[in-house]
DNA sequence: CAAAGTACTTGGCCATGCATAGTACTTTAG
DNA sequence: CTAAAGTACTATGCATGGCCAAGTACTTTG
């Protein structure tokens, strides 16, 4: 049980509502993913990003096209589905609670009612 | 790939920063955590709540005493060790750079820098 | 002694983030 | 044409923590 280990345990879940944002503001594949992710400092790593693109997609949430690049081997372009939207939506009211359930705590909120 | 099991995933690490913030406000046992929490709509089970706080002991960041009950079996009341506080700024810490990070990315920064 | 209530314990399941290695396509150098 | 390097995507297996469900143990009550 050490910090960095717990930090991974935070990042869990987070990922995929952060991942659907990125995908929600227009098409992008998965290096603008993975510029955007680090540069917010949520350190991901192509071996947690492609496998949950993997799942997002067999889920029905996102779909993609491929696109031929001019250096190198074609890109899939992410975007999301009717479903993804929805998904996020309901995704955001689930953070936003768990964000409020925290503050209530960390911020000594007094429970004597 | 549901949203209730999304919910899930967004728990996990963080229920150990909360619980630990409030052990860290004095000696509780485990159904008054149960209480708080449930309180600020974190939701937890038994089954959740107790290997974590044995985790906790185990890794040195809780200790705890048994206190005799006037209604029933008596209770482990925790408190947190030095290592524990020591362990509690390092998460603050960390939970303050994933929530910057996330409103980061859902709040549509531009990262064309 | 039996029944109900409270508090704590344990074993197994599942999904996710990660490390690591591998495949496939393109460009460039000789 | 071949070899090497770079880019993009794929696949396998592990560790962890939240959860479910069943179980143990102590106390009070009738």
């Amino acid at each position: 049980m050490n910090l960095e280990n717990t930090q991974v345990q935070m990042r869990k879940g987070i990922l995929e509502y952060c991942i659907l944002h990125i995908i929600a503001r227009g098409e992008v594949y998965a290096s603008d993913m993975l510029d955007e992710l680090t540069a917010a400092k949520m350190i991901v790593v192509e071996g947690t990003l492609y496998p949950l693109l993997t799942r997002l997609k067999n889920a029905g949430l996102v779909e993609y096209k491929w696109v031929e690049s001019k250096s190198g081997p074609p890109r899939k372009y992410y975007k999301l589905t009717d479903i993804g939207n929805d998904f996020l939506r309901g995704l955001t009211d689930t953070w936003d609670d768990l964000i409020h359930s925290t503050e209530m705590i960390t911020n000594h909120t007094k429970t004597n009612v």
